[in-house]
DNA sequence: AAATCCGCCCTATTT
DNA sequence: GTAAATAGGGCGGATTTA
């Protein structure tokens, strides 16, 4: 019984290390290719040329061979996709392919640029972290079954020695190291701290070389923020000490084997490899799956800052112990036990969120076909391609190249209309129902075949009705229609499956037992990670770095999209709905007449029923929610309460990073009372007492953050704004800032601009009053208020806000 | 000279 | 390093007002 869990190339053994649970195997018949569109003749001419004889060592093997490509000029009078031979060029090394596209000389090469490791997964069966039976016999190898392989994961995190802002690897020492995992809790540190998880080492020295001794005999190293700092540092700190680092398994060598036969013992493969990936690092260990949690947590969650605390919250409703990064020092030095409680309480999260995100990565390295190490650090347009690269390999596809630099500009500068946004009707409704497509865009690609090899095929010229000037072909379904109708038709499956389980579960009305769990959960996240996927397919297209880009095809989407929203929008006022507000696939809409729920949801059924006689069999319009009331504000802003009194606020301040605590704060209760009970005089109550709370000094410095993200380096900015203007200053103390870092200020009194009174928390003396109220209290709720029909002038004769504040405070 | 308008840049949201 | 549609803050130059 074994399991895939990492690939890599072993540059010194020139072969495929396949690396499973607790054994390794070499994979030697595995070479690097790629394709040139030439002949084999022209292809060995060009090589057998005195200035290229160094090139022909580098050759392998050379074969014609039958692929089908597409043509992507939509103008051609030609098919949409050919099929025709290429050369198929099979090379030494992976380092060799490189030096070999100087063959683009004598025609476009393709699949040039897949990594090899990733190349040998595509090209072989084997699905990542899924056990199988037989494993080194290629023909005999089946797969078992689909549960979650034992992993052996631990989480570790690192405290460091910090003098000034950031600590320096060539000074700072680690002071201690912190481990939890299923039977493992530990700190191991060499001042003699009192704590019940503490493992006392010698120095620094004992203190690494004990760490990677605990986290070789595991499978999965969980980290927060691990890519760019605890690995980078580790390595660092290593080598100044002169310290060999190998993750080695203890007796993994033993068993490292040829498929099939045995070889000789081998050491020391498994270290440290730090790469540059765009702007950030990736700290790679092979054989290890090393999961940084920080990149997944930003890119999953939706969250003001994602330091560890937050996202602990976040997921686990619990408060951790902080400390600042410059404290460690203190602590430290002052021998204080609470740094050993903080470095463990660290790791002791990070384990959990850990534990938490695995099953989706598992999921999502299973579909993709990738190892969970890449997976865990690919966003979902590189998912997508990774899957099409699958099916175009098993479909004896050419996949298209990746864009030049100059197509990305050219593709940057495409344009095209996307969803369908209705005006709202602006203030409070109530009974409200909505309605929305079930996964619109994939559906729609799949009932119209919409993919780069099937639009505008000359097969289907005549017998096709044009949209937008294009069609589809007819005959052949298309690459990405038939890898989004797999996701889906699993998907289906999954949620059929349970449904039965749990109609069964709540017959039986019993305690489950543990198998019936963890296969429910393990399912539950299998059809998370197919939605996310499908619903990637449209992004993907439309994506200009992308190998399947088609803008014409993206283009049909939307368009289609906006057809079918506002034909839905015209038959629900045709049957007697007055519909409030629609964005892009889906509306809200109330009954022209006055009625009750129970009338409300009968007409929404019969309407769904008659709607949904007349769609594409793969579309479908559904019932979402039933609302008491709703208040909307503008398009994309408004706020609903359903009969629970649970409330959903979407795109108004209170949703938002960019704004205060306290203005969010205060937008929430104003709508919570209007939404409760239509009570405008409460709502200005709650106002004018958070005025009067600010006026007095009496509200928490941390309500007044407003938090901004830097999206590009500050040198790139054009116009001076108050979080580039504190990023500077944290610059100027000596801190250091990467794209995509979140800015906190607060703004000060003073009559400079807005952006020179912004300064961090921390340097804070005083706040400014009259910005709070004027530039962050009002403007949300006012703008609530106003849609309710309360003019600005009834709040406010003068556009002063001493007037405003005096109407308030009568 | 001050107040106001407006276009631009920028961020963050919704779908 | 999925897309477009959208609102709204702050800045700074242009225009209007006094």
């Amino acid at each position: 019984m074994d399991a895939l869990i990492d690939v890599n190339y072993d540059s010194e053994d020139k072969c495929i290390y396949l690396y499973l649970i607790n054994k390794v195997l070499k994979e030697r018949d595995f070479k690097p290719y790629f394709y040139v569109d030439a002949t084999t003749k022209e292809i060995n001419d060009f090589l057998s040329n005195d200035d290229n004889k160094n090139l022909l060592n580098y050759v392998e093997n050379l074969e014609s061979v039958r692929k089908i490509i597409i043509n992507s000029n939509l103008n051609d009078s030609k098919n949409r996709i050919i099929e025709r031979n290429f050369t198929k060029i099979t090379v030494r090394y992976p380092k060799d392919v490189p030096k070999l596209r100087v063959l683009k000389e004598l025609g476009e090469i393709y699949e040039h640029d897949i990594p090899f490791t990733k190349r040998y997964l595509i090209d072989s069966d084997i699905i990542p972290t899924t056990y199988y039976n037989n494993f080194e016999d290629k023909n005999r190898r089946t797969i078992i079954n689909n549960n979650l392989p034992e992993l052996k994961t631990i989480s570790f995190d690192m405290e460091v020695y910090c003098e000034g802002r950031e600590p320096n690897p060539e000074k700072n020492p680690i002071l201690m190291t912190s481990f939890c995992s299923k039977d493992l809790k530990k700190v191991i540190t060499y001042k003699p701290f009192k704590h019940k998880y503490m493992e006392l080492v010698k120095d620094e020295s004992e203190l690494i070389k004990r760490t990677i001794d605990i986290l070789k005999d595991y499978d999965i190293i969980y980290t927060y923020n691990g890519d760019n700092f605890d690995f980078p540092y580790l390595k660092r700190r290593a080598e100044n000490l002169g310290i060999n680092v190998f993750f080695d398994k203890t007796g993994n060598d033993d068993k490292k084997t040829e498929i099939g036969k045995k070889t000789k013992t081998q050491k020391h493969k498994q270290k440290i490899k730090i790469s540059r990936g765009g702007i950030h690092l990736r700290s790679y260990i092979p054989g290890k799956v090393h999961i940084d949690l920080y990149p997944i947590a930003r890119r999953t969650l939706n969250l003001t800052t994602y330091k560890l605390e937050d996202v602990s919250y976040e997921l686990f409703g619990v408060h951790k112990l902080e400390v600042g990064h410059q404290n460690i020092s203190n602590l430290w030095n002052n021998m204080d036990k609470n740094l050993v409680e903080y470095s463990f309480q660290d790791a002791y999260y990070t384990y959990k969120i850990g534990e938490y995100f695995l099953p989706l990565e598992v999921m999502f390295s299973r579909i993709v076909n990738q190892t969970l190490f890449e997976v865990s650090r690919m966003g979902s347009s590189q998912m997508v391609e990774y899957l099409l690269l699958k099916h175009s390999f098993k479909n004896n596809f050419l996949a298209p190249n990746r864009p030049s630099n100059r197509e990305y500009q050219k593709r940057l500068r495409e344009y095209y209309e996307g969803g369908y946004v209705k005006e709202p009707i602006k203030g409070m409704h109530e009974n409200i129902v909505s309605m929305d497509f079930r996964a619109l865009y994939p559906s729609i690609i799949i009932s119209y075949n919409i993919s780069p090899d099937t639009i505008d095929c000359k097969c289907c010229e005549d017998m096709s009705e044009k949209i937008l000037g294009h069609w589809f072909c007819k005959k052949r379904i298309g690459l990405i229609p038939m890898v989004l109708r797999n996701l889906i038709e699993r998907r289906k499956t999954i949620k059929k499956i349970l449904k039965e389980k749990d109609t069964e579960k709540k017959e039986l009305n019993s305690k489950n037992n543990k198998y019936y769990n963890e296969y429910y959960k393990l399912l539950n996240y299998e059809q998370k990670s197919l939605k996310i996927l499908a619903n990637s397919h449209y992004g993907y297209m439309a994506y200009p770095r992308a190998r399947w880009y088609s803008k014409e095809c993206a283009e049909v989407i939307t368009h289609l999209g906006r057809t079918y929203i506002q034909k839905t929008i015209e038959e629900a006022e045709k049957y007697g709905f007055k519909v409030i507000y629609a964005d892009t696939d889906g509306l809200y809409a109330v009954l022209n007449e006055n009625s009750d729920k129970k009338t409300l949801l009968n007409k929404t059924y019969e309407f769904l029923n008659k709607i949904n006689e007349k769609l594409p069999k793969d579309m479908e319009l559904e019932f979402e929610g039933y609302y008491k009331r709703g208040i909307f504000i503008t398009k994309k802003r408004y706020a609903l309460i359903d009969e629970n009194d649970k409330i959903t606020i979407k795109g108004l301040e209170f949703v938002r990073r960019d704004w205060s605590n306290i203005a969010k704060k205060t937008q929430k209760a104003v709508l919570e009372i209007l939404l409760k009970e239509g009570n405008v005089e409460k709502a200005k109550n709650i106002i004018k007492n958070i005025i009067t709370d600010l006026k007095n000094g009496k509200i928490d410095k941390k309500d007044l953050i407003i938090y901004t993200q830097l999206t590009k380096d500050i040198n790139e900015y054009k116009t001076t704004a108050p979080h580039v203007e504190v990023a500077k200053k944290i610059l100027k103390k000596g801190g250091r800032l990467n794209i995509g870092d979140v800015i906190g200020y607060i703004i000060t009194s003073g009559n400079k601009s807005i952006s020179e009174r912004a300064v961090l928390p921390e340097d804070a003396k005083d706040y400014d009053t009259s910005y709070y109220i004027d530039n962050q209290i009002l403007p949300p709720v006012l703008r609530i208020m106003e849609s309710l029909g309360i003019s600005k002038d009834e709040l406010r004769n003068v556009d002063k806000q001493i007037t405003l504040e005096g109407f308030l405070m009568e």
